[in-house]
DNA sequence: GATGAATGAGACTTCATTCAT
DNA sequence: AATGAATGAAGTCTCATTCAT
């Protein structure tokens, strides 16, 4: 998956005469073929006549409809996004802030391990980009980011986060959590739950990696890690 | 028919004069040129002509030193990590867990914000190699890595860190955070300040985001309004 | 420190017009411009911009119809064994194993010396490489080269060959010959003739190098060798 | 042996301080060492560093001795020879052309079997050179094999070679049946022996490939179907 | 005499991009 | 709208040769 590719591909004999199609297909087909690549191959390794070639095209025809490889790659990430942003709806109507942050969670992981070449190319090769905040792909990461943001947001106004912490901080520790579980997974640094990283995750963020009942009475206290574990075995059972 | 031989004119080297150095300067001064380089473009912006160019040789006298451009940039890193692993003494006399954890933070914080290029290098490049496991650099980065680790297993066995967290997602928490945050930063998204990144990381890792007091005084309202949830899911469960 | 990204300029690609051409045609064209260069140069001293030059292409055509230089020139030798097996079926006719050797031997030394250059690109690149044997060359080369082995074999069979000889010997020998021949006459030491070249080495492997009439009757043996002589110039009248 | 060479050689530290020698000695072990690399690698694939490597010294320590590359190889040709014909006396005081021939044939036979690579690149990239001739190289191998050429000539004097045979083609046959016979040999293509080699060449070269007691016993039916051919070719002549 | 760091031309190859058809 | 042949700049890497030390 992300291994380094030289890989020539054999030179095969285009299918056939001309296959018009409404451009809108065709934008889907490229983008569709591009994605695929992507994940195949990483963006550098990326060549444009083996985009065309899968989506049953030239590359002429790519650039009919693209201004360049780069532009290509950000509609790509373009259309990825808008597709998590329709699937969004599900997680608002959860109450309790630590259940929604944990279905957030367990959102992002799951598909950041089901795309990560798509993740890295936004991380690595869009995000650097000097101008990366005037892309429509930013406003669409941020709307996908923000579900963390008003979960955490939500719970601060409640005063169920110290004050004192920065919300940022606390996106940037999931989320850089969740890369870096990520990344050595695709290392394959060993197998990966999502469901337990979620919820380590979501623990060491609530409370911290101190002991439960370290800085608190020990009977109400022992009750409440209880209830918590309760918690998010039925979230998980729900979430099924 | 024309006669077989012309034999290839015999090449004729060199203009210039010469500014002979010691190897090792020459090649303290091509990883200097490719480290700031790196810095400046990422690896697979860097071409060998501007880091020769940079350094003040010709491309040929890089492939003296080097095997190839890949193997410049392992070395890169290589020196930067031996550099590091240079100044770290420092942590290990300092008392307490958290002031300990707190000052390694501190360390990685600083260093990555100083040289993201090349963590991005590492990250990126070198990690997804298969045999990143075999190079030296793999057992230079677990040296660094390690001053962290150290920390948090000692927790651990002190009893400091509740026993079912895992400490390589811990690990990932910290180090994912702060290459979040060093990110943020590069893209220019706001100042960053690395004495309050690294207390604001400590202190989610030790006590997460509650608010201070909260986490074991879990009241007797909250309780219920727990169970309340608890119910209802389980209502939602049996409605299936 | 400098910011992340510059990423590379985006590429700029032709002036000049293009010339477009069906690839079965630019094929052929570069396959003669190589063979032409072959012929004056050698395959070492072959640079590919001057057979694209030659060509009337850039370097970057070539590389779209041959995946590099040592498969062009294996097409290059291809293309030219293809074309002497089309030549190939007037020998089969002749009757008489002497008369077909010669024949065969004419045919050999005639195309040797034409294109020394290829086939001396065929023996000294392509036969000493390890998998020589499965390529498609090697296959056109057998199915020249067996012209020789079939007679040699029809004569041992009608009990005309001494049964204790090597046949792959004596191919050898026919071949060493003409080659050596050939370079005697590359090296301009002198003309040489294909007619009594190939007279020679046919009475040479026929009857050795003994004088004629040393091993048996006086009169017979020197009837016997003018009317080989008789036959030979017959042969030579009718080829033409 | 003749494998196709990209190896880079391991950087090795260089052995000492300067190991002053007298010049001769210097230039018999750079002559050395080169021999040994081409007979290794092929002319093309030798590397200036490689040899002096193995002769212990650097690069520029050859061009003090040669003037390049080139001139360096046709020193360890002319070497070679010399070596050759210091060795040559023993042939001479045999008795009888036949067995003096398959000495003088046995002895090239083992020569360019022990060294092909040589042999291989005074054919190839020497022999083909504009002014081959005028080097010392053409005269040192003319010396060689004129081995052959003076037993040759003895027999042509005693009338033991019919008179109309050229010579030179006679040589070039024994010859070229040695070279392809060790290319063969060096493309793995079966094993072979000197001595059988040697004595297939020599009964062909003597007597042809005829079966023993054919040669001088041409029968009357043979003369008649001989004749028949010639009237029928006549016939076809005067049909034109 | 020996060193070996440095040169620099040039080889092969890749690939984003263009535009005549 | 689509094709795909062609471009050409640029990249990585090699190596014979030189010359300051």
């Amino acid at each position: 998956m992300t291994s380094v590719q030289p890989i020539r591909a054999a030179r095969s004999p285009r299918r056939g005469p001309a296959n018009r199609l409404p451009p809108e297909r065709r934008i889907a087909e490229i983008i569709a073929a591009a994605r695929a690549l992507l994940a195949e191959r990483g963006y550098e390794n990326c060549v444009i006549s083996d985009i065309a070639e899968r989506a049953g095209v030239v590359e002429g025809t790519i650039y009919r409809y693209f201004e360049n490889k780069r532009d290509l790659f950000v509609k790509v990430a373009e259309s990825w996004f808008e597709e998590l942003l329709g699937q969004q709806e599900d997680v608002v109507h959860v109450s309790g802030t630590e259940e929604r942050l944990r279905r957030t969670i367990r959102r992002a992981l799951s598909i950041i391990r089901h795309e990560p070449a798509l993740t890295r190319f936004v991380l690595m090769e869009l995000r650097p980009d000097p101008d990366y905040k005037n892309m429509r792909l930013y406003r669409l990461n941020r709307a996908f980011v923000s579900g963390v943001m008003e979960v955490l947001k939500e719970a601060m106004a409640k005063g169920e986060i110290e004050p004192s912490i920065s919300l940022s901080l606390l996106r940037d520790m999931i989320f850089g959590a969740i890369e870096h579980q990520t990344w050595a997974f695709l290392r394959e640094e060993g197998s990966f739950s999502v469901d337990e990283t979620t919820d380590g995750i979501t623990a060491v963020i609530f409370r911290g990696m101190r002991p439960i009942g370290t800085a608190g009475a020990a009977s109400v206290d022992d009750m409440d890690a209880r209830l918590e574990r309760i918690e998010a075995a039925l979230g998980r059972i729900e979430a099924r």
